[in-house]
Order: structure tokens, then C-alpha cells, then sequence
RNA sequence: UCCAGCGUAGCUCAGUGGUAGAGCGAUCGGCUGUUAACCGAUUGGUCGUAGGUUCGAAUCCUACCGCUGGAGCCA
């Protein structure tokens, strides 16, 4: 819609954001701005208000002279206070700021007092985190939700313009994908008198909403693989929930998840893939977000520019877990945790590779079988899987994928060394009786590829409002 | 869930057995096209909660709660 339109709908002053507004080319004769005051500073016979209303990192300054008729309200305006301001927008006499709005007209739209949480002086995130519904209206959080929006808009495009196509996968589940994690449940059963079994008293699940036992998901991945072997190139991109009482500044019970899957590709071709999706988000957000950036790299993580630079111009580096291993093994360091054939990758070994081995990401891949899920191919040494691990310097893995098991006699054979109830499975089984093909797919935390981008240490500052053991408030 | 650390003014912190402090913020006044303005004054506390030791506890002990960091699990 045009300023006129917008003029022409509203019967006032067209509606600028302040993005628009500081961007601005030439003198404008009348706009409006709405927003919140960030500060305000007394002159001799005026006042400077500093606007901010989420467009930008930047505020507007707005001069409100004295003459105005609300003037002593104007004066008594604390930070945090809501305002529509109508006037000219002109170059600024001060340095600092290419364009500032004289006041004609300010309305105060909704006041602030003294007990407003935010200061104009820094704070910590961690006291951030606990008024999270004001936290946004300050310059880091703006930003990290700004580039929140943009992130997710990136791998909208980044799939869809390599023909991908967007899969809602349920989020009610009654799968539980080989215990991705503890799950949630699901019910509708009064847990003051549950509906109990002839027999032994168990719950009768059978009279539950879903007639079974249900949960919310901990990934769409065997849905996924459904429609990838129908539309052979599709991804997911919604809630993920696990119910670990984990406490660490990585993970979250409810996060967001990436989850591409391709039909006719091979291990290769989903490290690949994962390689130019993780370059191409970056690019995006170096290209899109450069003023959220450069605070980020000011304020939250010295690093920040030199990492991401890096990660553009260097290939990512690819090792199998038997490389690794011989690596760790001869690094001659001490490290709390054996390293040994057949042994989980401790965070220690895995920061060691990225963080100063290579000192970039690095995906390290074929597994042993015994140390990974049921639904990865068997490589041909019968001792391997081709599982995947991106990991980045300073969060670690970002990614876990791997190319499937399209072998029907292989998966079965799995599921009997896992003790899984092939019953459990039928229709995944069907995928490998009917027109099988080879595919692979991977999952992305949303939230790790955040702070990878904007250096923020803490997942629980990169979601709107967090949910960790304990915490569950707002 | 395990290990470690921390809970003192609105915020960030100092205070390690003897009268509860600073900076910032806020409030008031002054100055001023200012930029987290500047100058002066004022305001500010059940020291996380509950017990215990002691003549006396913010300080020592116990339990609990909360937060932070790390581990495991993973994205």
C-alpha cells in the first residue's frame, strides 16, 4: 500500500515506520510515527524523545517544543511510554542521527511510570529473561527476534527455491521415533479416576481421546521419509517437544526444528546439502541483518564476524568417526572421557575437533552401528552407519542426519537387534515394500542455528518465551 | 538427573562474626541541539526462605527454593 493510500484509508498523515523514516532520502513535509520512548532529554525550550518501534534497531529522535500545547505532560514522559508523533521530517542539526521529526502533534498514547523494569542503562540478559514479555522492547532482544523472523524466512526460500516442498508432519504423535527423548504425553484421561484394565488396574489407554497412547512430537522425521518417497524432495519446519530434564544453555523442551528429507540421495548428498543450507543462512543474514550484527559482534560476542567470515569463505570439513577417533587419539591431550572405537563422541572430543583442531564447522559421519538409531543404513563394512554430525564451533552439533535404511530385510533385522515391536512400525516398513528408494535427511535445530548467527550463548534468548525444566511461565 | 558457583537497594556489585555500602537508575533542582548528556541534592534494604550455632549472623552450620555455568541426553 502506498503513503497515499494509506492517507486516503486512514484521513491523516501516512503511517512511517521508523526504519522508513531514518532511511529516508529527502526532507518530508508531514508524517507520523508510533512507538515507545526509549529516553527523553530536556533542552533549554524543547525535548528530545527517542522513538523506537521495533522496525529497527535505530530510533527516530523527535524534537517536541515547548510550544506545544501538551508540553508538560510531554515532560513528565518516562521511558517505556507510548506515543504517536505527527510532524516534518527534517535533517538534524546534531550529529549522530541524518534525519529527527518536528513535533507538531504528540499523543500520549499510553503512559509509563517509574516502576518500568527497563533502564536506559545495560542490562543483563539474565534479568532480561525474567520480564520476557518487556524484554523485546530492548536493543538486543529487537534484535535477536528480528533476526529470528529473517532466519526462518531464509530456509523458507532456501528450500523452496530448490524445489522442496513444505511438509506439516503432525505434532500430535503416537510414534516415538526411537526415543529422540522423553516425550510428553498427550490425554484426555482424568488423572483423578483414569479408566483402569479388566486385569492388572493399568490404564486402559484404549479409552483415551485417541483410543492409544499418544505424545507430542520429538521429530517429523518418519513422516517426513513418507512424503519424501511420494514428492521426493520435502522439508519440515514446525515445533519439536522433549520432555529431558535437561539444563544447559543449549537446550529447550520446546524448540524448532528443521527436517529435509530427499528422496534418491545418498550420505554425500545430505552433508552436502546441510554444508550449503548452513552457508546459505549465514549469507542471508550477514546480507539482511547488518545492524543486528554489528551489535551482536559489539555487545554479545567479539568473535561474531570473524566466525561467520570464516564460515563463508572456508570449506567445511568432513571426517568419518574412525578419523576422529585416530585424531583425539594422537592429540595428545588429556581429556575427561575415553576416547575409544565404539564410544560416544563427548562434547569435550567434539569441541576439541571444531573449536581448535579445525577451527571450523566439520561433519564427522559413518557411526557405529551399535552407537546410533535402528532407522540408519548399514554400510557395507556391516559395522558402520551412515549417520551425519555438523558441528560448529561454540554450540557444537547444529545438525544430525543420515541416509535411511531402504533395505526391508536390513530395517527388520534392525529393529530386532533394538528390541522394537515391528507391529509399531507397519507403515514404515511399507515405505521399503513398495517402490523403496534411497534417501536421506537430517534434522537442524532452529534455535542452535540462531545463536550460531548471532553469537547469543544462551538458547533460552533466542526463543519468545522459553520453555526449560522448571519454567514454563508467560 | 549429577557436579560446581551464586542469591545484599529497581539494576550491577562490594561487604567473610560487632551500627548495611558504592556506582548506575529513579525523583527534585540547575545547565544545555542533546546522544546510556552534564552538575548538585534527594530517594532507596525483612541481606532468597525456614531452622540452628553465638552475647551478637549478610557473614558460620543444616534444609529447602530460585538462578547461573558445566556434564549426560540431544537439535
Amino acid at each position: 500500500m502506498s503513503d497515499q493510500e494509506r492517507r486516503r484509508i486512514s484521513g491523516m498523515a501516512p503511517v512511517t515506520s521508523v526504519k522508513e523514516a531514518l532511511r529516508s532520502e529527502a526532507p518530508v513535509a508531514a508524517l507520523e510515527v508510533r512507538g515507545w520512548v526509549r529516553t527523553r532529554r530536556d533542552a533549554k525550550d524543547f525535548s528530545f524523545l527517542e522513538l523506537n518501534d521495533g522496525s529497527s534497531l535505530r530510533n527516530l529522535q523527535i524534537i517536541a517544543k515547548d510550544s506545544l500545547t501538551n508540553y508538560g505532560e510531554i515532560q513528565r514522559l518516562t521511558t517505556g511510554a507510548s506515543i504517536r508523533a505527527r510532524g516534518p521530517l527534517v535533517a538534524s542539526q546534531g550529529k549522530g542521527q541524518s534525519w529527527e521529526l518536528i513535533a507538531d502533534e504528540i499523543e500520549i498514547v499510553g503512559a509509563s511510570d517509574d516502576t518500568y523494569p527497563l533502564q536506559k542503562k545495560g542490562h543483563t540478559p539474565e534479568f532480561l529473561r525474567e520480564i520476557s514479555h518487556l524484554r523485546p522492547r530492548s536493543n538486543l532482544f529487537g534484535c535477536v527476534f528480528r533476526v529470528r523472523s529473517r532466519l526462518a524466512f531464509a530456509i523458507h526460500q532456501f528450500f523452496q527455491d530448490r524445489g522442496f516442498v513444505y511438509v506439516h508432519t503432525p505434532i500430535i504423535t503416537g510414534s516415538d521415533c526411537e526415543g529422540a527423548g522423553e516425550l510428553f504425553r498427550v490425554t484426555t484421561i482424568d488423572p483423578q479416576k483414569p479408566p483402569h484394565l479388566p486385569n492388572d488396574g493399568g490404564i486402559d489407554y484404549a479409552q483415551d481421546f485417541f483410543a492409544r497412547r499418544t505424545y507430542l512430537t520429538v521429530s517429523g522425521q518418519l513422516e517426513a521419509e513418507a512424503f519424501a518417497c511420494a514428492l521426493s524432495k520435502v522439508y519440515t519446519f514446525g515445533p519439536t517437544f522433549r520432555a529431558e530434564n535437561s539444563n544447559t544453555s543449549r537446550h529447550a523442551n520446546e524448540f524448532w526444528m528443521i527436517e529435509p528429507e530427499v528422496a534418491f540421495c545418498d550420505l554425500n548428498g545430505d552433508m552436502d546439502l546441510a554444508e550449503e543450507m548452513v552457508k546459505y543462512l549465514v549469507r542471508d543474514i550477514r546480507e539482511k541483518c547488518p545492524d543486528e550484527l554489528e551489535l551482536f559482534a559489539k555487545f554479545v560476542d567479539k568473535e561474531l564476524t570473524a566466525r561467520l567470515e570464516f564460515v563463508l569463505e572456508r570449506p567445511f570439513q568432513r571426517i568419518t568417526y574412525e578419523e576422529a577417533i585416530a585424531l583425539l587419539q594422537k592429540s595428545g591431550r588429556k581429556f575427561d572421557f575415553p576416547v575409544e572405537y565404539g564410544l560416544n563422541l563427548q562434547s569435550e572430543h567434539e569441541r576439541w575437533l571444531t573449536e581448535e583442531h579445525f577451527k571450523c564447522p566439520l561433519t564427522v559421519f559413518n557411526y557405529p552401528k551399535e552407537i546410533k538409531p535402528f532407522y540408519m543404513r548399514l554400510n557395507d563394512d556391516g559395522r558402520t552407519v551412515t549417520a551425519m554430525d555438523l558441528l560448529v564451533p561454540g554450540i557444537g552439533e547444529i545438525i544430525g542426519g543420515s541416509q535411511r535404511e531402504e533395505r526391508l530385510d536390513v530395517l527388520e533385522e534392525n529393529l530386532r537387534r533394538h528390541k522394537m515391536d515391528r507391529a509399531d512400525y507397519k507403515w514404515y516398513l511399507d515405505l521399503r515394500r513398495y517402490g523403496s528408494v534411497p534417501h536421506a535427511g537430517f534434522g537442524l535445530g532452529f534455535e542452535r542455528m540462531l545463536m550460531f548467527v548471532t553469537g547469543v550463548a544462551n538458547i533460552r534468548d533466542v526463543i519468545p518465551f522459553a520453555r526449560t525444566p522448571g519454567s514454563a511461565e508467560f
